[in-house]
DNA sequence: GCCGCCGGTGAAAATTTCCTTCACGTCATT
DNA sequence: AATGACGTGAAGGAAATTTTCACCGGCGGC
């Protein structure tokens, strides 16, 4: 076995005084550059000018970019606090992607017309992660609650939505029914307006619009409001028209809006969110019969996917 | 120089051509997760859950921990997209360093059935934020270029999605159409095969399908992919059947799922930010004419908006 | 001025680590 | 029950890393 002698004391068979330094690598060669010899110099400072292209190279490779050798490498390596140039290697792929995340914070800007598409992904996400934590933080639980009781319990459902929100609406309708509660995402403002007559007490109405006063999702709701039915507005204006005839409003947050990226998109995040809580709401009350429904769903689309994927 | 091609020449299909990834490791892991083997899985979730820990082992050290062999950790480690253990420990190293310096990786309980409200709301935003971290990062930002491309210079677009997917088809349509590009959502299978009959070879199909594996949607994609359309898959599991008629495939991010938690909440969180990217980086490409079109169709609604219903 | 010591250096051997091939066991299918 | 496909690990081969060792050039002593 190795026997390396450092002159170190107290540890045990290992290396002696320094630890493997994690990130603090760039000090390290400053500080023990004049102790170094030429070509370990020149080893030392490709490593430290450029950690990510290094961790990339091969102690071979290494030698010959800075044209000296394998030995001289692993020399520095373990001048550098390593016990070899493999751990130097991991430390600096580490270094890397340390410096790497730490740009990452610059993503707050607007999107641009010529950003590159990588930047496009690390800022939409950024945006809707920020939209998910406004609404979370500004959703009012007892409302949520209030609204989750009432769904949990109605005989019947109606969601409306047009325009970006008719996605939202069916997206709600979908995950009811798949528990088994009658829920109707409608589309059409008409039918909407006819179902809504039909809206009794024990029914529920849910009218989803990010601006507040959309007249062809207002409309239907007023009706069923005045025909005594539960009704519940999720909207980014609770303000707005719509909460005139909503028994339960759910605020959705309001992003900043660019030109390439238009309201919809924030507001349609922010919406999902109310609705899966409210989902989830709806399926914890009524786990008795969501619990088999759900298992049953799975079974029932396992049938339609292909045999073998694996 | 090595020239290490490992010859899986029978179907590029697989994995989409991944460089190797930066830190969306443990997105990866649980996007590949039930591509693996069990002894594979052993290994992912070892790397996973100690990114420290196994970048300090060999491959014979993570072999004897999981308790597989070392081919299995190399197989595994390809199939993470790394060329071999030795990359996948670079990456491993890099993810240690980050999440060292980021702070704790904060763990998510899953939601129970007698939750409080304001939990059910925290974990799921919690969630949802994480599932679109994981996406954007495990997003090939190549392949996101190259379907944007085809979409931007499209004569027509379908779009073909069932179920909670046909959801996000939709919303894309919409988009599309509002700059002005003319896309169409399909919900109905028989239609998409039907209508895919007619596409040609400046036409572009897009397939959404979480599980990669929605016979109603592949089959209208192989239609398409066969009458020379440029196809795009946007789907969970890069490896599924539907990627062998993709040219190009967008991987989406697959997070735990649990009872009260469909899997179909946060791939279609994950879905909707690679259809946001899409719609964003297509509206750069044809900025000229996406502009006035987006101004227009605010322009258009405003006037639904009255201050006063209706 | 010549010689020998010595640190610095790299080529090549030695070793570890990694990768590939192949054969065996297991499971599912027919 | 036979067959085939697949997952799995053991062993051998390739590549990396580490160690050894010999060379080179400079410096001081003889």
């Amino acid at each position: 076995m190795k026997e390396i002698f450092t002159g170190g004391t107290g540890g045990n068979g290992g290396n002696g005084g320094a630890p493997p330094a994690p990130a603090a690598l760039a000090a390290k060669v400053r500080t023990l550059a004049p102790s170094m010899t030429r070509s370990m110099q020149r080893v030392a400072e490709a490593v430290a000018g450029d950690p990510a292209g290094c961790a990339a190279l091969t102690v071979t490779g290494l030698a010959e970019l800075t044209g000296t050798s394998e030995a001289t490498v692993v020399r520095t390596a373990r001048l550098l606090g390593y016990p070899g140039y493999r751990d130097l290697r991991l430390a600096l792929a580490g270094l890397a992607a340390q410096q790497q995340s730490g740009r990452a914070p610059a993503v707050t800007a607007d999107i641009a017309v010529d950003d590159p598409i990588a930047d496009v992904v690390a800022k939409l996400a950024y945006d809707e992660q920020q939209t998910l934590a406004d609404t979370a933080a500004g959703l009012d639980t007892a409302q949520l609650g209030a609204a989750v009781s009432a769904l949990a319990a109605a005989r019947r459902i109606d969601i409306y939505g047009v325009g970006a929100s008719a996605l939202v609406a069916q997206d709600l309708a979908q995950k009811l029914l798949r528990i088994g509660i009658l829920a109707h995402a409608m589309g059409d403002p008409h039918l909407s307006v006819t179902n809504a007559v039909l809206l009794r007490s024990k029914d529920v109405a849910v009218a989803i619009t990010h601006s507040g006063s959309t007249g062809d999702v207002i409309e239907p709701l007023r009706v069923a409001f005045e025909h005594g039915a539960t009704t519940i507005a999720i909207t980014g204006r609770p303000d707005g028209p719509v909460s005139q005839y909503a028994d339960h409003v759910l605020t959705t947050s309001t992003a900043r809006e660019s030109e390439l990226r238009p309201a919809a998109m924030s507001s349609r995040t922010s919406q999902l969110l109310v609705v899966d809580c409210l989902f989830v709401g709806v399926a914890q009350r009524t786990y008795e019969t969501a619990a088999p429904a759900l298992a049953a769903s799975y079974e029932a689309l396992a049938h339609r996917h292909s045999p073998r994927s694996r």
